[in-house]
DNA sequence: GTCTATACCACGATAGAC
DNA sequence: GTCTATCGTGGTATAGAC
């Protein structure tokens, strides 16, 4: 007893380095509460998650959440931000990295869609912890009607879908510039929706109960699928074929 | 005044048939909640809209919405179910009928999928008011988290699955059954996140400003696309071909 | 049976003390 | 930086009016 007495101020000894915010071995609060927030959303949702369930989690106080990063849906950007962002630069480094190896020659749509899986894949796969679900927050998010979700994403996105959209024309060469955007716009729809949804995993489960990495095995099915969809005959926008019985 | 003192009860007259509950001129408080509830949920997403919001809109109290539907989940799910369930059975009886019609011909992918659309398309198109976004809204909630809701709409789709599940597996015979499972699901999932977006919505307004059937245009092009991956050649699940390279 | 008023606890956010 | 107290609003349960 007589040791507490004589450092009373002895919990703000670490805090000399006064502008070091990220101390490796000891976790400060904004991380603390970054990741028990991403943990939570990824089960809940957004709305569903509450500031007083991650703070919880977090082992900080409730205030702490909008002191760091200002308000509930600032802190579900930050969640996303801090493993979107690197994702989608490890796209485009990898399809410009496959561009410069292949010479003057077009790119397949399946050494494109893999550029774009790659990275999703290793996030989910080598990331401590946090990273392995991660994708399921993201295609969640994807879909979310919220306004500030959908126009962040979209800013997230904006480069890396021109990117993309640039190698695909040239992969697709007789197709119109919309028809592109529109079958990348369903091929970011359907990876999206595939690795938010649960009934893809109660699939994988169903048929091979064995297996762990589920995520390489939902899109080695998916890419061959996206690849042919990519390269299907155009069908003119006026044309009757669809759409016509009752 | 001396009228009103003479039939004190006249409030109750139009309610001498007594089980009638739905009555076309007037409507009562139950479909009131129900079409505010739509709209509301479409807007915001189930989370975000407050049954303080829906009650009001309805001009009725707040706790009506609790008496006739129990909670705001069910209230949500009776939303879902009005119009769900019966587009689901026009599905199915479009099946059939190409099926018959066909005598014993296998149908093509294009047909099947033409079977799933075109009563998705017929809510979209020809109800009244709410029906227009109702598809937006369902394909919000097919990528909900929360598990009620995933619950609730695995028990809706399970018989149109399966009835579909087998229509594929004839049209495409050299596919394993589990295949077949994986390539449903992909659009389903594409399908649902397709509607669910407001980036089409952009994109179409983006190219054609003076389009009005806007869902039309979308699985106009959402159908070649689809069917070409239904057809796409298999992939071996242990191949090395995808995901190899750094 | 329907509907209303009201009370209850949890939520996000913020001000102000330390 | 951190914490407590507090505000307005959310879903829900219930007692009682008609």
């Amino acid at each position: 007893m007589a040791l507490s007495s004589v450092v009373p101020s002895v919990s703000r000894l670490p805090k000399l380095a006064e502008q070091a915010t990220e101390r490796p071995n000891e976790v400060d609060t904004k991380s603390r509460i970054l990741d028990a927030a991403e943990e939570l959303f990824m089960e809940h949702g957004f709305e569903a998650t509450s500031l007083r369930l991650i703070t919880t989690a977090a082992s900080v106080n409730l205030a702490a959440a909008n002191y760091h990063f200002g308000s509930k849906e600032e802190l579900f950007q930050a969640v996303l931000t801090r493993r979107l962002d690197p994702m989608n630069q490890d796209r485009m480094a990898l399809l410009t990295a496959y561009e410069t190896a292949s010479g003057g020659t077009a790119l397949t749509c399946e050494k494109i869609i893999s550029a774009m899986f790659i990275p999703a894949l290793k996030l989910a796969r080598n990331h401590d912890q946090g990273g392995k679900n991660f994708l399921r927050l993201l295609g969640r998010a994807y879909a979310d009607p919220a306004p500030f979700i959908r126009e962040f994403l979209s800013n997230q996105y904006a480069a890396m879908i021109a990117r993309f959209r640039a190698a695909f024309g040239r992969a697709l060469p007789h197709l119109e510039r919309e028809e592109v955007s529109w079958r990348l716009h369903f091929v970011m729809g359907a990876l999206s929706y595939t690795l938010a949804g649960t009934d893809a995993l109660k699939m994988i489960a169903q048929f091979h109960p064995e297996e762990i990495n589920n995520d390489e095995l939902l899109l080695k099915r998916l890419a061959p699928f996206l690849a042919a969809g990519l390269r299907a005959p155009v069908q003119a926008t006026d044309s009757h074929q669809w759409f016509q019985e009752t």
